[in-house]
DNA sequence: GCTTATTGGCATAACATTATGACAAACGGG
DNA sequence: CCCGTTTGTCATAATGTTATGCCAATAAGC
């Protein structure tokens, strides 16, 4: 039985050959399996190993050039560029960053828009809100070194909201703002899945439609087990990855694996995951 | 500020707009934002609504007819279908599944490909293997009810598996062969983010490329610290999703976020995320 | 039965995507 | 310096996408 790399894109879908050759080498590049200096396949040899022309995969080449993720020379060939994208943050499942290492980083929040509308019943359904309810909706986005990270939809039940006098437009967090408010946030539910950029992230996150993205959803509870905010965030994951530290257990009935909260803490060195790109460049 | 909630489409992304509108549209079915049985805008409303050919909209509501989500009626109008398209399995972050409430499930792997390779670097990078190091890789799928939920690819360092006597071949999971074995599995370390399915993964899953999946990576390490498993695992979001139950400590600086490791104990309800993802679809 | 709303279908035209093929220009090795 | 390799550029043709406009067929309300 052999591993066989078959690879064929699908010419019968919406999407343009070149934007799925596109987006499969820039996903090749950003999960490791292509590296910084690595040299990419040539024109011919994309169009041979896809079955596509070579005006198709000169096109796709050149997306990613355009991105700078890829130089390429007449005669020489395409190489994954040498500065190393940077490393994606790393991030536990609280959500907050971790691995803020160099901490050169210009972190910034944009508030989008914000207002209070009626909740859409996906929402009213999170929150456990009856019909017609309002709830505050709040946009905004969140970068790092002039890079757009996350894109959030945060919605608060209206009377939570008027309760805690929230400011909306500010920069701070809406969960801080409930908390110094007098709401004890106790628990949360959150999922964590994926999804392609629509009209709206792709333009707030800077990234093509169609580019995938980390979406992760949560519930936050208080005290009195209310809901009081529903949040949505969708990530890039060339920028930003969820790690999860475990530790195996032997339970009552066999084992588990137990989630370490937060950084990095029992003498586990720091392992890299294999995610992404390398990091080192050779003198 | 306003939240214009006209999430306009893009013509000049590589996406067609008939396409764009599609997905839109059936994000607000899976979300909820659109309910079965509501009547969805005609033709000449999404015209107006997102300034598109009737050609345009009626193209994209004709794809959500194929799909079966919605039934057109001339005349009528356009409606939601009645039947929901099932709920995704929720998981916990250890990989194991636990909304099995419905036990009637099929669940069945298979092995695609299992042998001992050189390592590519990304690999000995995970598992920390010199040069020329070689792994046994395994490929399995495993599946629900007849449908592909998640594609696997495991590698474990040759001595490893000389010394377990693994058999790559079995459907067992090697983690559980190394542990029969008496490798004593110790702890992990996993990232998740989202990719796309390439040629490989898209047909191991029955999705098209370019399908959002959720990607996750895990190195796992024995007692001695030594990493004796590098898996990478993607999932059909619209099948299985992760989910984390938290709850909010008052620790030394300040509050922090506590995973709560498995299931859905303390008397949280059951609360749905909503997700919205793309769906494999045939032409 | 008549009217209105809504989808089904067709024709035309402008533009984007893709394949095929040919030639020019830069790079690198012998 | 020559030569093979690789990318840059161009032209042509088939196909897909989108807008515009028109008319037919079906459903629902009066």
């Amino acid at each position: 039985m052999t591993a066989q790399n078959s690879a064929t894109l699908d010419p019968g879908s919406p999407v343009p050959l070149y934007q799925q050759l596109y987006l499969l080498l820039r996903s090749q590049i950003h999960g490791g399996a292509l590296r910084p200096g690595d040299k990419i396949m040539g024109e011919a040899e994309l169009c041979e190993a896809y079955d596509v022309s070579r005006i198709t995969a000169k096109r796709a080449l050149n997306e990613l050039a355009d991105t700078g993720l890829v130089i390429r020379k007449r005669g020489s060939g395409t190489r994954v560029t040498d500065r190393l994208p940077p490393q994606p943050l790393k991030a536990s499942i609280d959500g907050l960053l971790e691995k803020v290492g160099e901490m050169g980083r210009n972190t910034s929040v944009r508030v989008l828009s914000s207002a209070l509308m009626p909740a859409p019943p996906e929402i009213r359904a999170a929150l456990n809100l009856p019909e017609g309810a309002r709830a505050l909706q709040s946009r905004r986005v969140r970068s790092l070194n002039d890079q757009s990270v996350s894109f959030l939809e945060a919605w608060i039940p209206e009377d939570v909201a008027e309760g805690a006098a929230l400011e909306a437009e500010s920069p701070t967090p809406m969960l801080l703002q409930l908390e110094r408010a007098g709401i004890s946030v106790s628990s949360a539910t959150q999922t964590i899945t994926a999804t392609l950029a629509d009209a709206l992230s792709a333009a707030a996150l800077d990234v093509p439609m169609g580019a995938p993205l980390i979406d992760t959803r949560r519930v936050v509870f208080d005290a009195q087990d209310r809901a009081v905010e529903f949040i949505r965030v969708l990530y890039r994951p060339e920028l930003y990855q969820i790690e999860v530290a475990m530790r195996r257990v032997q339970g009552d009935n066999g084992a588990a694996w137990v989630p370490r909260p937060t950084g990095r803490p029992e003498g586990r060195p720091d392992r890299p995951g294999a995610p992404a790109t390398k990091a080192p460049k050779t003198p």
